[in-house]
This record gives C-alpha cells, sequence and structure tokens, in this order.
DNA sequence: ATCATTAATAGTAACTGTTACTAATATAGC
DNA sequence: GCTATATTAGTAACAGTTACTATTAATGAT
C-alpha cells in the first residue's frame, strides 16, 4: 500500500468498501465503519478515502451532484444511477477508448480522458412501475 | 419566461450568462453581474440560476467537481475541461443519441439519458507546453 | 396614476460536505 | 523496549449552498 501505514481504520475502510457495491459517500461508508471502530472519526475515514484513492488503492467517482463517491473497483468503466432511488451501480458496458481520440480529432484540445455516467431505472425500480406504484422521483434534485 | 417575473435582476444574471461561454459558477457569475448591479446578493443570483434551470432557459452542468456550473446553451452537447487551467468549453462533437440504447441493451437498467464530459489541455495550455513553460497542474485536485 | 396582490429581493443565518489543526496514540524498524 | 513519525480523534474552520424574513418591486386591474 505504498506509503501508507497499515493502521486498523485504514483496512476497516477498505475492506467494507471492498464489500460495498454501492459506491458510497464518505458519509455512508463512515456509518458502516463506525459498527466495526465506535470510535472512529469522520474526518479519518475522509482523509483515507483520499489517501487511498491517490494511492490508486481505490477510485474516486466523480459523478453528478455534489457528494463524493468512492468505488472498490479501480478499473475503467462505467456507471449508471438511478433516477427513482438514487442507487449507482457498474454498468457491463465495452470501455469506450476511442472516444478520447475522436474527441481530439472533433476540437482542439488534446483530449485525455473522458467521463461517462448513465442514468435511467433500475431492475427494482422498474418491477415497481409495472406493478404500478406511483414511485415519485427521489434524485436528480441537484438541491 | 413561464411564471418568472421580469426582474432587473433575473435579466441581467441571464444576460451575462449568455454573454459568457466558460459556463461559470454562481460564484463566477456573481461577480460578473455584480459590476452591473452593486447591491445585488449572492443568494439571489443562487436562486435565479436554479429557476432559470427549472424553467429549461438555462442547463445546470453536474460535472466533475463541488461547484454547481450553469450553461446558457440548452441544446444537448458535451463539454471538455482542460485540466491545466480549469476552462471549460463546448466541444462540437455529435450527440451520442445511440448510447442510451446499447447501454439498456447491455445491462438491467432502462436507461434514459447520459453524461459525457471529456477532459484535456486546451489550445492556450498545449501552446504553452510546447514553448517549454512547466505549468504546474492546478485543477483535478478534488480536495 | 393608483392600488392590491404577490413574487422576488437583500442581508443574514443556517445547513451540508469537506478539510485543517493539534495533542495523543499507534505503527514500523531496529 | 525505544525512537521516529505517521496517523488518529475531536474539534474548529472552510467552501458551497439554501432558508428565513422584513422590505421592495413587478404585475394586472381600474
Amino acid at each position: 500500500m505504498g506509503n501508507l501505514r497499515d493502521t486498523s481504520q485504514r483496512r476497516v475502510i477498505l475492506e467494507e468498501l471492498v464489500r460495498l457495491k454501492t459506491h458510497p459517500t464518505a458519509n455512508e461508508l463512515y456509518e458502516i465503519v463506525r459498527k466495526r471502530i465506535p470510535k472512529i472519526s469522520l474526518g479519518t475515514v475522509y482523509r483515507n478515502l483520499e489517501l487511498l484513492a491517490e494511492s490508486k488503492v481505490i477510485q474516486k467517482l466523480d459523478t453528478a451532484g455534489t457528494k463524493k463517491r468512492f468505488d472498490a473497483m479501480t478499473g475503467d468503466h462505467y456507471h449508471v444511477r438511478c433516477v427513482k432511488c438514487g442507487k449507482v451501480d457498474d454498468l457491463d458496458f465495452p470501455f469506450l477508448n476511442s472516444l478520447n481520440k475522436s474527441a481530439t480529432l472533433a476540437g482542439n484540445y488534446e483530449i485525455i480522458s473522458h467521463r461517462l455516467e448513465f442514468e435511467g431505472i433500475c431492475p427494482e425500480c422498474r418491477s415497481q412501475r409495472l406493478v404500478g406504484k406511483n414511485c415519485v422521483e427521489r434524485e436528480s434534485n441537484s438541491g
């Protein structure tokens, strides 16, 4: 883990993030880690998530909204966010390596990366719609 | 403008956003509008940007980073952010309408939209690099 | 031009999400 | 076990944003 010391807080933070598939915010992860380390500090969780992202152990998601999210899966891949319940899932979609080159040719920037995120309705919310429940749209309110 | 009253503050906020091509944050726009309305309140700028976005008069950009950005150009189009100087430009790149359908077929979500943003080096920073100046990377520090 | 209604404003307080500070503690290497 | 130092908990501070309320301005009718 590079130059980072092997503290129990850091290990538990990483273990829980690896276990989660929900790309949690720092606050959401903090609530989970607190069950195992009751005296852990929110600042410790924030700091460790940043450190682990800087060390490429995890990935920080620069997604829509004002909260940072984190992902234990560090390879290039896309995400999808449910506009009903707000859940963020991985999307098994081929990575579009050619996009950067195409975009460089299209304009006058030298393109080095892209970020692509999808929005949709997850299977659970889709099945609720079919049943006829009137799910009130919750997320995608950026305020 | 829908049900919105035609106040001078609202008109100036919209005029300046239309004039700008930099997809400014609320604070950046506030500094510009204050030159024309010295007593305008930051809260007024925030509230009007949200109202204008809700009324589809402008577009709110859910881009990377913690600050909201706004764009007077409401049609579907992509943006590119310079990793050197932080500027955000429009990218003249064909809108990938088929992405949503491809993504729906790839997974179990019903995809309804996507957001795609590019990162690169703008012409100005590219030309500085060629001249040999050591530009220290500024943005893309999410802290 | 005036009036009544009501949306909108300025200024301020409060909130959310995040980061910095510092005394104390834990890790790592010897 | 000791020393150096990274890391922590708790707290303060910060950045970005939104809510509150007395006051003001826009609007439509007359």
